[in-house]
RNA sequence: GCGAGUGUGGCGAAAUUGGCAGACGCACCAGACUUAGGAUCUGGAGCCGUAAGGCGUGUAGGUUCGAGUCCUAUCACUCGCACCA
């Protein structure tokens, strides 16, 4: 009876299934555990060897906590809407729906051969209206909530409402427009209109007017981090600022949260890190300078994190979009004023990414420092950008570079406050140097003169301690059609005016508004979304936009908590009951965007008291990425030399009908005359030719099918039959082998360096495809595929199923009662392997049960009191082979409800060690000592040894250093 | 430029706290069984050296009885951010 892994696998996925073996119930009584992988997006391509690592990680967790007694809520669901799959539609010339239906089909296969715990139940698609009647639903809520600042949470518009009629706004500054204010009169005696227009802009989903990154090729806008380097993140495209109405999120009034919420999870550092710099919070000064001849009212705002340099500017440095700039423009400097915009204008996001010059221009006009009365001079300049801060910048050459850079290029003076510290040469931008030429700051450490300064600012009212984010508030809206709909029409106001519209939001009881099918999905109207062509959609005045890709998935993994309610979202009960997801893996490309979107969903979610927790994901794991090990073959055309010459007289080209390939050893000998000479030689070969002379040979690497190529070398039959344009194809081999060059690269279909899950679990059957993706390394590194080392796995699986069964002699498990031996062996592998399991370290679990077997092999131990608690440690790893190795050692239930082994620390006792004897810390023998050895019978029996007599030579140690159940140093 | 991370045999890697470096596996070598072996089994193996022994965790220092692990400097690679004042 041998190992028959397809039968075995298919034969329990079938039975799993039918038996609901994967089904969760919500049950208090027990204890939970949540394990969730990021959902995927469901690509055309399927999946490769890459995507399942962290998805085999996780069903291994999620498995070994069941075991543990666990009530483990394990499933899986589709991220359906958004950009790439609506791209991939196109491409395809395919409806969203229908592709997206086709990829998940493939998925599903692909991911059911692997053999995962997941309850399919409780799956789901983002684009199921089932589904995305809530995501309506809770973007409805975000516009109907505003942050109270004071309260430090969201809470429903009906309390501003009250708190504008008892006393207007003065207590509760306006998020979106600080310079709304009015009281409660004032409130009291405006229009619809005009309180709807104050509303949005405290609304926690708004919509309104900004510069967004509009992307003409995909027409459409990208959030911030769907921008990358002045062009799109999907397919590269340029980017563009453009001011349009949009909806946001107003994710910066969670900012501070979101910062906070880092310190309660665990996610690594460099993921922490990402997101602190994302959110990007500085602490400095706002600080008012007026300005030279202008009203006194006109002043110019700048921020700054180091107010405690103010003695050092020398200039100050507008952003070229700075509102002053039309009025502070001096008649002289207005030409050159207005060419410099019209450049800055002219210039894309892209060309200012790529090509960092210095650029500016004088504005003629002048700030007057607050202290010392200098005048400053006003420049304009593409570095100061206008979206942070104030747009507006003092600036200080001999502490910041970029300042001291454009002081430079325009031989600008240097003022130097910092002594010695400054160098003439470069900026020096420390907190330490103690300040000179800084008036009342004189002969202070500088990070100690901030805070003086800013006491002093604020003293004088002209400046005031200010906090600043990097982070924007997320847009929200795109011109798309696979998305999720707004529920919110146009209406117009009382008085009918056209263009004031007011956002009304559905009643709930009209969710889900489902997306409208539609045969053409191209751009609408005025950069409008394809929803602008139904006529039947505009004639409800709904809004065009869509959702963007990530409004699906900010909650879905609540969803799955309660996935068939279609009352509310997720019942408290159900939430109350899963809490946070204990473990979350997924890849490192989500850390700014998925993960701060769906924390800040999770917060909102908590502050309005629908689920009980508001960080979503407690402990974060990022699988590394699997990179494609790409093979090449080296493709050469000759020229022959005149005497070759064909009828028409040109020179004859070779190998342009048959190809001819030379291995990579030859390749690489390029350019030498060894290499020209052995070509010459094997091309006289192939053409029966010996007169053969070679003038010119062009060599061109070419990507070939990895899964041709054992290791390194090619099939070369199975390379003939790949292309039909190979079939007929010339070799110039090595040692009578093809060598195929080898690079790292992205794995990749165009680069047929990708690899099929399937093609593995039906060579080698799915326990052993999962045990290799682990075997492979620590799930959070990334490395290349290599499948070399698929085969080790295979023959341990092989040979844990020959201490049960020998091809030969049948079953050769007994019942007879385990050794002493033999009970240590399985305890300290059960031991090993929990340890591994508990701490994600999958490589290693694998390796324990690897020793494992082992030695239970050399202590040719089957009994089956042994192989059982085995074959319950294995589970989570093979469930396929122990479900059948369980039920074959006679077992009842299923392998998957086995209690996991406890291990019985009294076999695993010794009473004396075999130490490591080192004579000055390098180990020259060892000696078996009692464990409760005293220090001066170990110096004896140390001291006694041939081999330390012989390095001591007769002279007596200096010291003798004795850790228990470490080692032993003599030292000489 | 800034920030984070990683450097260990021919290869993937291991070494939870400073305590036998290279477990486990791939590839390799030798042998056994075989008509045969790309099956299976047994054994070998970091490098140099016949051996004794020496050298070995990117490089150079340091702390320590003892360093892959801690400290300082430096190099290389990977990832993230990139005019954020």
């Amino acid at each position: 009876m041998e190992y028959n892994f397809s039968e075995i696998e298919k034969k329990w996925q079938q039975r799993w299934t039918a038996e609901g073996s994967y089904k969760v119930t919500n049950d208090p009584s027990r204890p939970k555990c949540y394990v969730l992988d990021m959902f995927p997006y469901p690509s055309g391509s399927g999946l490769h060897v890459g995507h399942p690592l962290g998805y085999i990680a996780s069903d291994i967790y999620a498995r070994y906590k069941r075991l543990k007694g666990f009530n483990v809520l394990h499933t899986m669901g589709y991220d359906a809407f958004g950009l790439p799959a609506e791209q991939y539609a196109i491409d395809h010339g395919i409806h969203p729906a229908v592709s997206t239906d086709d990829n998940i089909t493939n998925f599903r296969q692909q991911l059911d051969n692997i053999g995962f715990c997941y309850d399919w139940d409780r799956s789901f698609r983002t684009s199921d209206p089932s589904y995305y009647k809530w995501t309506q639903w809770i973007f409805l809520q975000l516009f109907e909530s505003w942050y109270d600042r004071k309260a430090g949470k969201a809470r429903p518009l009906t309390a501003l409402l009250e708190l504008f009629a008892a006393a207007g706004n003065t207590a509760h500054q306006c998020p979106g427009d600080p310079s709304i204010r009015f009281d409660a009169a004032a409130w009291n005696s405006y229009d619809n209109r005009r309180q709807q227009e104050i509303l949005m802009n405290y609304r926690l989903a708004y919509c309104g007017y900004g510069e967004v990154n509009w992307c003409e090729a995909l027409g459409t806008v990208l959030a911030n981090d769907e921008v990358i380097a002045g062009v799109s993140e999907r397919g590269g495209y340029p980017v563009v600022k453009k001011k349009l109405r949009q909806w946001y999120l107003r994710i910066t009034d969670y900012a501070d949260r979101l910062l906070e919420g880092l310190g309660t999870v665990e996610y690594s550092d460099a993921m922490k890190e990402m997101q602190t710099n994302w959110i990007g919070k500085s602490f400095g000064a706002e600080i008012d300078f007026a300005i030279y001849k202008a009203p006194p009212d006109k002043k110019l705002r700048v921020y700054t994190t180091r107010p405690d340099t103010l003695f050092g500017v020398d200039f100050m440095v507008i952003a070229p979009e700075h509102e002053l700039i039309s009025t502070i423009t001096s008649a002289e400097q207005r030409p050159a004023i207005d060419e410099y915009l019209a450049y800055v204008n002219s210039r894309s996001e892209r060309e200012r990414m790529a090509e960092k010059k210095i650029t500016g221009c004088f504005t003629g006009a002048y700030a007057i420092h607050p202290f010392n009365g200098l005048h400053i001079p006003i420049w304009t300049s593409e570095y100061v950008l206008a979206g942070y801060g104030t747009g507006a910048i003092m600036a200080v050459p001999c502490g910041d570079e970029r300042d001291f850079k454009f002081a430079q290029y325009f031989q600008l003076p240097v003022t130097n406050i910092i002594g010695d510290q400054y160098n003439g040469l470069e900026a020096n931008p420390t907190k330490d140097a103690i300040l000179q030429n800084s008036d009342f700051l004189d002969g202070l450490v500088m990070k100690d003169a901030i805070v003086i300064a800013i006491k002093k600012l604020e003293e004088k009212g002209i400046g005031t301690r200010k906090v600043n984010y990097r982070m924007r508030d997320a847009a929200f809206s795109r011109q798309r059609y696979w998305g999720e709909p707004f529920p919110i029409t146009w209406e117009s106001d009382e008085r009918g005016e056209g263009q004031s519209l007011i956002a009304t939001p559905l009643d709930e009881s009209q969710l889900p508004l489902e997306l409208p099918h539609v045969e053409k999905y191209g751009p609408g109207p005025e950069g409008e979304g394809p929803l602008a062509n139904v006529a039947a959609w505009t004639a409800r005045h709904l809004e065009t936009n869509t959702m963007p890709g990530y409004a699906g998935s900010s909650w879905y993994f609540l969803r799955y908590m309660d996935p068939h309610n279609d009352q509310e979202f997720c019942s408290r009960a159900a939430s109350d009951y899963w809490g946070q997801v204990d473990l979350y893996i997924g890849g490192t490309e989500h850390a700014v965007g998925h993960l701060l979107y769906s924390r800040m969903w999770t917060k909102f979610l908590y502050d309005r008291g629908w689920i009980g927790h508001e960080e979503p994901y407690k402990r974060l794991v990022n699988q590394g990425m699997i990179q494609g090990s790409s093979r090449f073959v080296y493709r050469v055309e000759l020229k022959a030399k005149p005497a070759e010459m064909n009828s028409q007289g040109k020179p004859a080209l070779l190998g342009s009908n048959n190809p001819i390939f030379v291995s990579s050893g030859i390749a690489a000998m390029e350019g030498t005359p060894e290499y020209h000479q052995l070509i010459t030689l094997a091309v006289r070969e192939i053409f029966n030719d010996p007169g053969i002379e070679l003038e010119s040979i062009t060599l061109t690497p070419l990507h070939v099918d990895v899964n041709i190529v054992d290791g390194v070398e090619l099939d070369i039959e199975a390379f003939k039959k790949w292309r039909s344009e190979y079939a007929n194809a010339e070799f110039i081999l090595e040692d009578g082998k093809y060598t195929c060059g080898v690079e790292v690269e992205k794995m990749s279909k165009r680069l047929y360096n990708t690899v099929n899950p399937n093609d593995l679990v039906t060579k080698y059957g799915a326990d052993t495809y999962r045990m290799y993706e682990m075997f492979l390394g620590p799930v959070e590194q990334s490395k290349p595929w290599d499948t070399k080392g698929i085969e080790g796995v295979h023959r341990f699986l092989r040979k844990l199923w020959r201490l049960f069964y020998d091809e030969t002699k049948g079953q050769v498990w007994t019942t007879a009662p385990a050794s002493q031996e033999e009970w240590k062996c399985i305890y300290r592998t059960i031991k090993k392997t929990g340890d591994a399991t508990e701490r994600f370290s999958f490589n290693t679990g694998v390796s324990a049960l690897m020793i494992g077997v082992n030695e239970l092999i050399d202590l040719k131990c089957h009994k089956k009191e042994i192989l059982e608690k085995l074959v319950i440690i294995l589970t989570p790893y093979a469930p396929h082979v122990s479900e059948e190795l369980w039920r074959l050692l006679g077992n009842e239930g299923s392998v998957l409800d086995a209690p996991y082994p406890a291990v019985e620390e009294k076999y695993l006792v010794e009473s004396a060690k075999n130490y490591p004897i080192a004579i000055n810390g390098k180990t020259r023998t060892e000696l078996t000592i009692d464990l409760d050895a005293t220090q001066q019978q170990v110096e004896d029996i140390v001291l006694a040894d041939d081999t330390v007599k012989k390095w001591l030579e007769g002279k007596p140690p200096k010291k003798v250093v004795y850790v228990k159940n470490r080692m032993i140093n003599v030292v000489i």
